[in-house]
DNA sequence: CTTTAGCACTCATATCTTTCGAGTGCCAAC
DNA sequence: GTTGGCACTCGAAAGATATGAGTGCTAAAG
């Protein structure tokens, strides 16, 4: 009982009609497939095999067959065939990037909820900072009589602000002082250094003036971990309604994947390329129905963040999975732009 | 036929009974109610009355009754008796504004959240801005050789800033004439009038430096207009899922209140203090099967934005509406703490 | 040895019927 | 004005029946 090639054009066209009907398929409706073409008895005792080989479930006796995760796992991995996208579909996605801001802040956040709008899906973009990643320059600007804005560039060429209202007059005195002072402990720092300890540490330094810069040494904090944090955004969490398999369980992984720390982990590491969980494949048994595609995406050489969409088990994998590729390289390609200042000779 | 306390008795035991359990209210359950401890009987020639009045409905012949919007219209504008907040109540909500970033950018995403999951309602928090808010400073910060940071400061105290990458070096000089430059052109005007228009305008003032000016004009512009929209902001969105009222709606409902053009006019334009509308009587046809509470908030004496919960018509008006009143207070008095520099005299 | 037609069997779904009971409206009595 | 009594209504739940898509198995045909 060979995975013989008739075997794997019935498996395909269950996967593809399950994921497009989303009722299990019988005998019959498989028998008039044109690549198939034998009798629906013929498929039958093709089913029966594919049934024992782990690669189709049934939900009860009279129904047709559905893929297990096997199943979808052989379709991902060897059947399935990916069409290279379009150039109206590089274009459709090209668009999505045109009508957010560049800032980079929000160019994630517009993308988690461009890519949800265009898959369908659930979404979830995070980017990660290297630990190697230093403070490079702090700044102090005073920007009315007891207003100033902080500033803290990282080696990677990340940039954060944080306006800073203190309970005194600042002149370019103090602003002086405190910029040597800041720029003194902490550049060349790596940002997984700058914990409270070391602030606490720091702020001792300061002696006498540890109380009225507090605030300061509290926002530098603020910006370090900021940065060092990376980004976390969701978009289309809505999108999962729109499938009955969520029909009383879409809250619940609505707020599970709200939880960065639960989330992270999972979509934080993996190689380059998509990668692809299949419901129970997933580590989280609440997302044994989902399934989970994870893109990296990076900024010149560095890996830097990633891209995943959450939607049902029954999803349309070969078109989505080209479409998160292109979609994380071309976010990758449009950070790239706005960080080309710096590339990874310059890091740590 | 009046209006007499007994049936304002009724009135409300219906309403308080229909909020709890969420099924229609019989003459029984009335009856054993020991403010109206009359018959069943007794209580159905009452009922019979209040529906002729229009404040009850009947969702069928054979069920109880449901009061109708003007019913819970009624009960909210006279009959609710409004218990003031417990001390551990107002600690409960002052707990909320312990744990987020007291960064006044973050503090209204994080009260929604928070409002959302204290209430169970979704939530949507935006602010206004005055259109006599003016600018009233400029700054520009060499960061790095080709990165600076761009300041706005507007006249009602809030400050925004924003990195800008330039595809040249930037030196004091440079950055001192465009700081001139731009505090020239834009101090003293408000917000409102820095259109696109306006910026165009000035950009032709800086001649043949215009093209290479143009992204920190783009970058002011930027910065002022999002100084003049304000922030917008939804919460717990998923909550409604929890209600069955929203089976099949939620998805709808939650699509709606993601639009702030939809959103915005209706809970911008409301006097101080708490207000109320039930179901139909929101302008918005969708929202005919939800309430909508808006509470305005102030910093110090400015009048500055709302926060408003959205829930089922069937929600806890007499629990919500003095804690919603609560919480917009507690958040004006921590916004204006942020905010004190400033006073309302200072405005234009 | 593979393929196919035939057939009895299974079981979820849809439809129809029946039953049940909470609640009503109305009337007559208190 | 209030109450008990009673026939009536109608949705929800439970049961009964029918439908039909799909199966597994067997035996014959290729």
């Amino acid at each position: 009982m060979f995975f013989d090639d008739r075997k794997k054009r019935i498996l395909s066209a269950i996967v593809e009609t399950y994921i497009r009907t989303g009722e299990p398929v019988g005998s019959k409706t498989l028998s008039e497939f044109p690549e198939i073409s034998v009798s629906p008895a013929t498929v039958r005792n093709e089913m029966a095999a594919l049934f024992e080989m782990g690669l189709l479930e049934q939900p009860h006796t009279s129904a047709g067959r559905v893929p297990s995760h096997l199943g979808y796992r052989a379709y991902i991995d060897s059947l399935m065939r990916v069409r290279p996208l379009t150039a109206d579909e590089k274009d459709g996605i090209d668009a999505l990037f045109n009508i957010g801001d560049p800032d980079p802040d929000k160019l994630l956040a517009d993308s988690a909820e461009a890519l949800a709008e265009y898959t369908g899906c659930a979404t979830v973009a995070m980017t990660t900072t290297p630990s190697y990643v230093t403070v490079e320059h702090i700044d102090i600007v005073p920007a009315d009589a007891t207003t100033v804005v902080l500033l803290v560039i990282a080696s990677n060429g990340v940039v954060k602000s944080k306006v800073c209202r203190l309970g005194f007059r600042v002149n370019t005195g103090i602003a002086d002082f405190f910029r040597k002072f800041a720029n003194d402990r902490f550049c060349g720092h790596t940002l997984k250094e700058i914990t409270a300890e070391f602030m606490n540490s720091v702020s001792i330094q300061l002696g006498e003036y540890s109380g009225v810069f507090n605030p300061l040494i509290v926002g530098i904090y603020e910006l370090c971990k900021e940065v060092y944090d990376g980004q976390y955004y969701l978009g289309g969490r809505e999108k999962l309604l729109t499938y009955n398999e969520y029909s009383d369980r879409a809250l619940e992984i609505m707020k599970l994947i709200s939880k960065r720390d639960e989330i992270g982990p999972v979509i934080g590491n993996n190689p380059s390329g998509v990668t692809v969980f299949i419901g129970k494949e997933n580590s989280l048994s609440q997302l044994s129905g989902s399934s989970l595609l994870v893109a990296r995406f990076s900024i010149g050489e560095n890996d830097c963040g990633t891209i995943g969409l959450i939607g049902p088990v029954r999803m349309d994998y070969s078109r989505l999975i080209p479409h998160l590729e292109y979609f994380a390289e071309k976010l990758g390609a449009l950070l790239s732009i706005t960080y080309q200042r710096k590339t990874g000779d310059e890091n740590g």
